[in-house]
DNA sequence: ATATAATGTTAGACAAGACTAACAATGAAG
DNA sequence: CTTCATTGTTAGTCTTGTCTAACATTATAT
């Protein structure tokens, strides 16, 4: 059984190793918000466990026994954010901060009444897919709306950002997932685009908004 | 915001508060199973928290403060249990251990909505009073099936024991909350009784059950 | 009324998980 | 290919919450 920290750790290797398989202490100390040598020392105790492959002054890699592990709880977190939009009645952008402290409780029994009440999921309320109970996870090919070009037509598929600050953004401007875009202009000089949401309004998004909406070309 | 760790401590405290409002070092050492020492050193910084008052070789009493912090974790306790029981189909068996865990998240919100779905509830699934949002519980007059003489008719309000262990010893002879009971016998020797459970069997309980059973004279 | 048991306190150690300061290795740029 | 910024490592400290060993006080029992 892990702690909440090595949970933590877990969660975010595998989030930083999907681009890549290789993950750098420093990058890792930057998303955990915890100093490079506190992050170092607790890599030599992964490496101890198996969870990573560790070489001095070289990144590190997550084994097949960390990368399921780091997927439990990822699946727990996700389980989590469904249950509480789906069951208690929380909106999108609530539920990222609760689902961080629930994802470690510990009890497997909770998480499986969860699955089963939900009808086993197979994505969260922000898109992003559920790991099944071996850690599997159902591959997506969205891409974000950044890489969409003048006339493209998508369907808003998934947010790569769960942050109450982002989703209120949406909210403000009643976008949803599901709904279905068109990219009106680009701007190539900030990379902002001008984007019309079929049914509401036409929009105009920073990059830094296109980054993190993940869509599926029609 | 308290840590689980002081968390724990404030609930361990009302609880043996109860019965008589002081409550020894030694008391909360075993209730923890804690050692001394650490029980000590964390009653003087309930002390300088001023949860507690607190002088040397005397029994430690809770303040207002830390009365109402500790039924506020209570109410966190038995709320949670309420909502496992009640909309994720748990047994109240299964429900004590993952409220001791659940009890900590930190989201004010989160326990509101469970109230809130609820229907905010005065009982929790072992007949225990809910504290509500300002620390107020509701005042109950149960006594122990142990201390009801022969042929008294009683009802089952309530269990002062939500472990696993007992609740199964109930499951096992289908005994509820709501049953109605009548005293047949009471040994002397051993404290231990023999009861007719209406609509059920007639079983003996030793001592140690019938303390557990909270029950209120028809 | 004093010996002894029970309870409470002090002092010092340890583990987990964080930090800073200082040093070492790697890599990018002239 | 050497210089300097970036990245990684080592060493030592801190806090929380635990422990044991030893000592102090209070309560109990003859």
């Amino acid at each position: 059984m892990y702690s909440v920290v090595e949970e933590n750790y877990l969660k975010a290797l595998l989030s930083l190793s999907s681009t890549g398989e290789e993950v750098s202490i420093n990058e890792l100390s930057k998303r955990l918000e915890i100093k490079m040598p506190t992050v170092n020392s607790m890599m030599k105790r992964f490496a101890e466990k198996e969870l990573i492959t560790y070489e001095s002054y070289k990144p590190v890699k997550l084994t097949a026994k960390g990368k399921k592990e780091a997927a439990m709880v990822v699946r727990k977190h996700r389980l989590t954010e469904m249950f509480l939009v789906e069951k208690m009645d929380f909106n999108w952008e609530e539920v990222h901060e609760i689902a961080e402290q629930i994802e470690h409780i510990k009890s497997p029994l909770f998480f499986e009444k969860m699955d089963a009440l939900l009808g086993h999921p197979q994505f969260d309320p922000h898109g992003s897919p559920i790991p099944d109970k071996h850690g599997n996870v159902v591959e997506t090919a969205y891409l974000p709306l950044s890489k969409c070009e003048v006339q493209d037509q998508v369907v808003l598929k998934a947010v790569s950002d769960s942050s109450e600050g982002f989703l209120r953004f949406l909210n403000a401007r009643t976008i949803l997932l599901g709904d279905q875009l068109r990219v009106l202009g680009k701007e190539n000089f900030d990379g902002s685009m001008q984007v019309e949401v079929y049914g509401k309004a036409t929009e105009t998004f920073s990059q830094l908004i296109c980054d993190k909406l993940m869509v599926e070309k029609i």
